[in-house]
DNA sequence: CTAATTGCAAAAGCTTTGCAGCGCA
DNA sequence: TGCGCTGCAAAGCTTTTGCAATTAG
């Protein structure tokens, strides 16, 4: 079966090879999904997204599917789940290295960024309060500067 | 009508103040859930919570009303709406301070925390971008360490 | 071969909306 | 009095679940 790779930035075997790290069982769905998340269009896919997509490209998945997929691979480690708006969630391959998002209000266009003071300031606080830091969120909303 | 105070921190005339100074009307239920929010019990209700609260004390507002004033509300700038975990929003009150969130994985418990590097470093990183900070979402996830 | 995965449809949250009646200013 | 607010029930969205059929290892 020839699989159209979705633009993808990784190789099928990569892709492949993702997966069973993971131990994560290989089935067309999941390679589907993981081709839809590697490709370089965007970075930031809702569920939705992910299954008009691959509509699109006559390689159907089940939505529910989409859903358990994605959950699984949350699970694993490989991706991440966003809640930026709030209705609905993203996702986003974990591979990638770690960085926090602003969102134009005006837009709705999503900029990656990493600054490492916050980052340490973070783990700091949580120390102070007796705690580890597990994970954390932060996401600016911003407008274009009106000169 | 006796309107139990729902311990609030609040007088009901203080509470009628914050609803005519953001020129919004003052009525029974907008009242109900102000009393509600402004409690000292805890800083962060759901829709849902505000309904039950309500009901117990017999003051029963409707949900369809709860979640038209909580958006009222927000546009007014009189709360701010959290998506913590994702699945439903918390309300709080935005007249307190500015502060960011700390959520323990095993407690769920919220703490609320304030670090003005961070502040400031966020506007400084929209800055180099291009973008005016309009506001922001910084929540940590911890646990607590185990000796 | 066995346990895990999938697809469909149905159900389950949370939140919004339509509409008729009520209430604040 | 007039426009906005409320309640109820119904609808909307995103996400989850039950179940029978299919598939990976």
């Amino acid at each position: 079966m020839i699989e159209a790779m979705c633009d993808s930035k990784m190789s099928k075997e990569a892709i492949q090879a993702q997966l069973r790290e993971s131990q994560l069982k290989v089935t067309v769905p999941r390679l589907r999904v993981l081709a839809v998340l590697n490709s370089s269009k965007k970075s930031h896919y809702s569920a939705e997204d992910v299954y008009r997509i691959l509509l699109k490209m006559h390689q159907d998945v089940g939505l529910a599917t989409i859903y358990r997929v994605l959950a699984k691979f949350e699970q694993a480690g490989l991706v991440l789940r966003h809640h930026f708006e709030g209705e609905y969630a993203l996702f986003e391959l974990a591979y990638k290295e770690h960085h926090d998002h602003m969102i134009c209000l005006d837009s709705h266009k999503i900029i990656e960024f990493k600054n490492d003071s916050i980052e340490e300031a973070q783990k700091q606080i949580a120390k102070q309060y007796g705690f580890e830091l597990v994970d954390h969120r932060l996401v600016l909303y911003v407008r274009k500067i009106k000169q």
